[in-house]
DNA sequence: TTGAATGTTCAGTACTGATTGAACAAATGG
DNA sequence: CCATTTGTTCAATCAGTACTGAACATTCAA
């Protein structure tokens, strides 16, 4: 049996030829510019974006590779990227043979956590730039010191920003339910 | 007459072939490296690097040429982009033909103002996406939603860190004049 | 005015890294 | 067991971009 797959239905079908809603393939291509500048690869960015519009949420392995019109070895290493640094999960459906993939519950985070890392790199880079001038008077070493402490400044506060965020979401979720 | 051109004097003088300090060029090439993760080109991480350590804190044109190795057009073009960022800033001696460089003093403030362009650009790129689901249930607006909150969050955030950052800076800068 | 020192610009090169397409692997159903 | 669908891997291609080197511009000094 042949099993047709349709993505955003009834809102945007016809999910070839990416004639699929000029304006959304252009939010698509946006996204994946953004993912660029960020240092990722573009095509990552076009799965992210079409994954943050398509309906329904979860789309196949087949229907991004139509969709983006991509290869499918393309779609196979960016998926896998993205499920890697933690932006989107991997579906599967017992009985089903096809892969499904969407956005993680909270995507962002895994940002913020990659941020994060970068944050901590550079204070330690610092640090070891500071250790070579170790016997250089405090003057040479202030460039160095002033980079080192704004990143374990950061390295401390971003958590807690994450964490007022967390609150925040919470509260606006409660809100909804009441209203 | 002839200017011979010195760095790092009495630390790592012998500014040329590199072998200066073998440690320090490591340094350097790490800074490259992050650049370059950063989305910038490995040469300007290369000459930001140089520019922590060196010693004076100032160096040519022809200073960086020689012990970063780099060609004298590489060095035009990079500089011109690293303060174009507002990274290092360019010094010029009435009386010198030669142009000098060196860290800007508030440079990584220069950072988060790049990185804060970067969060109302995704702010900005998921409002423009709920307006296209904006006739879809609030089910299918989840994502962008919560990616739309987020960088508004960030947003409002971030300049209250920074401003939290200079205050500390501030203090510490008190006390170490104190004692 | 010429020559030397310094910078910039730009065409060409080299390299990196994304993307494709084909070959292969695995699972499913007849 | 074979044909079909689906996904992965990998070699080859293609595109973009960093970097070089040479030609040109500018400034200063003799």
């Amino acid at each position: 049996m042949v099993l047709l797959e349709l993505s955003n239905v009834n809102i945007n079908s016809n999910p070839s030829l990416s004639s699929n809603q000029p304006e959304q393939m252009q939010f698509v291509e946006e996204v994946g510019l953004m993912f660029e500048l960020a240092g990722l690869p573009r095509m990552s960015g076009r799965i992210f974006g079409w994954l943050l519009l398509s309906s329904p949420q979860r789309q196949s392995h087949g229907q991004l590779a139509e969709v983006l019109q991509a290869s499918k070895g393309s779609i196979s290493t960016m998926t896998r990227l993205l499920i890697q640094i933690g932006l989107i999960e991997r579906i599967s459906i017992p009985g089903e043979r096809r892969d499904y993939f969407q956005i993680r519950p909270n995507a962002w985070s895994q940002m913020t956590k990659q941020r994060m890392a970068q944050i901590t790199a550079f204070k330690e880079l610092a640090a070891k730039g500071l250790d070579l001038l170790k016997d250089s008077p405090p003057v040479q070493q202030q460039r160095l010191r002033e980079m080192h402490d704004l990143h374990a400044f950061l390295e401390r506060e971003m958590p807690l920003l994450d964490q007022r965020w967390e609150v925040e979401q919470q509260q606006q979720l409660k809100r909804e339910t009441v209203s």
